[in-house]
RNA sequence: GGUCUGUUGGCUCAGUUGGUAGAGCACAUCGUUCACAUCGAUGGGGUCACUGGUUCGAGUCCAGUACAGACCACCA
């Protein structure tokens, strides 16, 4: 066997993959029969390279599916790519302007393959991240959101939702980005604190008469004034309702309207309606039929309407504006004020909300069915918290612009007359007009982005055809992704999959947090405080990279990413890697555990074994990834590592041949079901070392998940062996107390207590080889010879070790003093809580038996100490 | 303004139905015997943010307070 001494991920990671996937392993079979496991992957924007929040997604995806795929279920992950309309096209633009060119001098044509470029680059660079990562997806069925069957289903659905008068268009106030020139959903519009301030300008009555003052953060909208606003009951203002004041600098007469929307308590009570520009103004102007009146370019500059201001920037309006209306004496004072600003989503500008004729969803229909798949429990948010999330955005839901003025996306089936204006919705275009005319041209606008994500579930799988893996594969188990994207995405395909599918894509939405800087910052370019996963994988590699982001995390929590986790996980493939290595060592070729004679050793580990596949699989199916790792991560090293490989030695290395194949099958058996447990978040170091193991065929990730088997479940054997692993360990404690040389050997006494007799006398080599004891007595007090030792109690016993002149009396009188102190303490709490009549009136049965087993252990112990004392003084006495 | 989360040893975090507080890292002492120094042994270190309540018993349940963070929201 020739396995290098420290492992080496490198040397394995990429041909192990490669082998992987072109086998064919990780393609998903269906099976007449048997139920499916099936995860659609988040599909990555192909904006840039994975981040460490990929990484962590990855993981938990691949965790679950691996799980279900060695437990035998037909798994289905299914991977692809987001072509990110708006995300994607920004950036491009980005790059362009690096060469100076720009979207209107390539042209629609001309921009449209430079894109279809960038996404060959970058899907292909994060589909060859997510193989780096050890993803085991299928990659036969990987989709693209552009693909063509991806959009037939967008264009489908959109006609669908026409047809049914979901999808309507029309002149409404919508949010807008400047920069990227295109319209927003209001969940694309991400609002920021900025210190600002509260301008105050008094708007003339008509002829002298009163007129009012309006608090603005916004001056320059007034050029769009169509109104100002005061509240009905505001006696202050009764009497100018119905009439009119002067919009100054424009010398419009404004009509003065009562509306409950106006607070009386904030700025003066009187509002400026500028409903072009405004949503809330927008609602008041419906209400009062106020004019609209834009002001504002779809570039961010003032249009005609600003008269004299046309053409500057809103800021240099702004400051226009404040400066003419000081010269004129109607600014009547300026406070500072901080306030919530819209920015887009992607390139942070500020939004400016402007009426534009957009495609919509009626949203309250599709809401009303998705809310109650989640009531009823067809669908279930893991935390169950973030289900609080969903209701709050579905039960508020406003209908959703879905048209964006981009070029990258799926282009919205409609039509125009180019005779009439007539607007036909299908795939094509019509034959001919109701007009009679046969031109027509396409609507120039894209679909938002989360439309074609929405239908991902079933897009990909093939709707709106019948597939056979759409009737197999669907609806899909489990959604995993970041509380960030619940309304974006979530909430989407819930309804989305109700309303086509007739039933809801999922019915687990498994929800992590986000993955944070070792300062808690959020991962970002900006902060250049970044740690690329890549990076990860080259230095420690890809499983110790995984392991690190499931160790340590509880669900739904951030996490903080330090580079000492990757550490601490590479440590622990190492601790694997060397484990097996030792095994191999000593056994080279299969042994059936089956019938063969156990020691309490084995008993004490296969028992240790038992509980750890019971809680793994537990904490795996309730998606509990931090929990399931951390108890591998101590069964393996602690209890096989520390323990069970340094006390089987004894018998490896000793004559009895039938002892050591039984340790051997032990050590295999226990090796194996380690590295099941394990692959599932190490899936590269497991398979490489299950290659090895003797007697195995075929890959791990195929492998039968380990079951608990009550025939090597030992829990009396189990208890036995760890009291006499805490007699070593308080061996070794007090030799190291008295500054006994770690490998120096020296004569063992031990009186063992009842029920202990038999098993400390088959583990005396285990004392030599643990505890550094030479010959060991086991036997009772009159074995004692009148030598000087140091000496301790516990459950299994009293020990003595003679150490001659090295045992200083006095000192060892003090050392036994305080174990003592030590041992009345527990003996004082146990023996308190038992003289409660409450509590053993009250405590469940088993606790009360527990506690007064320890009284009853701790009593024993306290009298071989305070025995041992007496004796101490005697010789101290005689010495 | 609303909702949610967090506050546990120097640091990062676990802690499943309430039953004597755990890990990793860091720290101290010792250790190269044939799996591993990416290691082993031993040790020090916490009134579980605060105040009440429920209970025989609260880190764990309830109420409130303080601080930190996230998300949502139309106060111009």
């Amino acid at each position: 066997m020739d396995m290098e001494k420290a492992y080496n991920p490198k040397a394995i990671e990429d041909s192990l993959y490669q082998a992987w996937e072109s086998s064919g392993a990780f393609k998903a079979e269906r099976v007449e029969g048997k139920k499916p496991f099936t995860i659609v992957m988040p599909p990555p924007n192909i904006t840039g390279q994975l981040h460490m929040g990929h990484a962590m997604d990855t993981m938990m995806q691949d965790v679950p599916a691996r799980f279900h795929r060695m437990k035998g279920d037909p798994t289905l992950w299914l991977p692809g790519t987001d072509h990110a309309s708006i995300a994607t096209e920004h950036k491009i633009i980005e790059k362009m302007a690096e060469e100076g060119l720009t979207k209107e001098s390539l042209g629609r044509e001309g921009f449209l393959s430079r894109a279809w470029e960038w996404k060959r680059d970058y899907a292909g660079y994060i589909t060859k991240q997510l193989r780096k990562l050890g993803a085991g997806c299928d990659w036969s069925r990987e989709r693209f959101t552009m693909d063509e069957g991806c959009s037939k289903a967008v264009t489908e659905v959109f006609l669908r939702l026409h047809e049914k008068g979901l999808i309507y268009r029309g002149n409404r106030i919508v949010q807008w980005c400047p920069v990227c020139k295109t319209a927003l959903s209001d969940a694309e519009v991400e609002y920021e604190q900025q210190d600002s301030h509260l301008w105050h300008i008094r708007y003339p009555g008509p002829g002298g008469s009163r007129g009012v003052t309006v608090a603005t953060t916004r001056p320059e909208t007034m050029l769009g004034d169509t109104g100002v606003a005061v509240h009905p009951q505001d006696e202050r203002y009764t009497d100018l309702v119905g009439g009119h004041v002067i919009l100054p600098l424009m010398n419009r007469d404004i009509p003065v309207v009562a509306d409950s929307y106006v607070d009386k308590e904030f700025g003066t009570g009187v509002v400026k309606m500028t409903p072009a520009h405004d949503p809330n103004d927008y609602e008041v102007a419906m209400r009062h039929n106020l004019a609209i009146l834009r002001v504002i370019h779809d570039d961010g500059t003032m249009n005609a309407s600003a008269g004299p201001f046309e053409g500057l920037t809103t800021l240099e309006c702004r400051q226009r504006v404040v400066s003419e209306l000081t010269r004129l004496g109607l600014l009547e004072k300026i406070e500072k004020h901080t306030h919530q600003v819209g920015t887009c989503y992607r390139c942070h500008t500020t939004v400016e909300p402007m009426t534009s004729t957009q495609w919509f969803v009626r949203m309250k229909p599709l809401a009303e069915p998705a809310i109650q798949a989640v009531r009823d429990g067809e669908v279930k948010f893991v935390p169950d918290r973030f289900a609080k999330t969903y209701f709050d955005w579905m039960e508020n839901i406003k209908d959703w612009c879905i048209s964006r003025q981009l070029w990258w996306g799926h282009r919205i089936p409609a039509w125009y007359c180019r005779d009439c204006g007539r607007i036909t919705v299908g795939a094509a275009a019509p034959a001919v007009c109701a007009c009679g005319c046969v031109a027509f041209t396409q609507d120039e606008d894209v679909l938002d982005t989360w439309f074609s994500s929405a239908l991902w579930p079933f897009s990909t799988l093939g709707w709106p055809d019948k597939t056979e893996d759409l009737a197999y594969f669907y609806p899909t188990d489990m959604l995993v992704t970041g509380y960030d994207i619940i309304f974006f995405w979530v909430a989407r395909m819930v309804f989305s999959g109700i309303a086509y599918m007739g039933k809801p894509p999922f019915h687990t939405v498994l929800i992590h947090g986000l993955v944070r800087d070792d300062q808690g910052r959020k991962m970002s370019k900006s902060l250049g405080n970044g740690i690329d996963p890549l990076e990860v994988i080259d230095k420690y590699g890809a499983d110790a990279l995984r392991f690190s982001l499931a160790m340590g995390v509880s669900p739904g929590n951030d996490t903080r990413y330090s580079i000492e986790k990757a550490e601490a996980a590479r440590n622990f493939a190492n601790k694997i890697w060397n484990a097996s290595r030792f095994v191999f060592m000593n056994a080279q070729e299969a042994i059936n555990l089956h019938g063969r004679p156990l020691d309490i050793t084995d008993k004490w580990i296969l028992s240790g074994f038992t509980i750890a596949v019971r809680e793994v699989t537990a904490h795996i199916n309730e998606g509990d990834f931090g929990l399931a790792a951390q108890k591998i991560y101590d069964y393996s090293w602690s209890e096989f590592c520390d323990w069970y490989i340094e006390l089987a030695k004894s018998r490896l290395f000793g004559t009895d041949d039938d002892a050591k194949d039984t340790v051997r099958a032990v050590l295999l058996y226990v090796l194996e079901g380690i590295l099941k447990l394990l692959h599932p978040f190490m899936p590269f170091i497991t398979e490489a070392i299950y290659k090895l193991l003797p007697g195995t065929e075929g890959f791990i990730m195929h492998a039968a998940w380990p079951e608990a088997d009550p025939a090597l479940f030992f829990p009396d054997e189990a208890a036995q062996m760890q009291g006499v692993m805490e007699m070593m360990k308080r061996i070794r404690n007090t030799r190291a107390d008295v500054n006994v040389a770690p490998g120096k050997k020296t004569r063992l006494f031990i009186i063992p207590a009842e029920g202990y007799q038999q098993i400390l006398k088959d583990s005396t080599a285990f004392f030599q080889r643990l505890v550094w004891a030479q010959d060991v007595i086991v036997g009772d007090g009159g074995l004692l010879l009148k030598e000087k030792t140091v000496s301790g109690a516990c459950a299994a016993g009293e020990f003595y070790i003679p150490l001659g002149d090295m045992v200083d009396i006095q000192k060892e009188t003090q050392r036994l003093e305080k174990e003592i102190d030590r041992i009345r303490k527990e003996i004082d709490r146990a023996s308190g809580m038992l003289a409660n009549p409450g509590f053993t009136a009250k405590a469940a049965a088993p606790v009360i038996q527990a506690e007064r087993d320890k009284l009853a252990e701790n009593n024993k112990i306290m009298e071989a100490l305070n025995r041992r004392a007496d004796e101490l003084k005697g010789e101290a006495h005689d010495g």
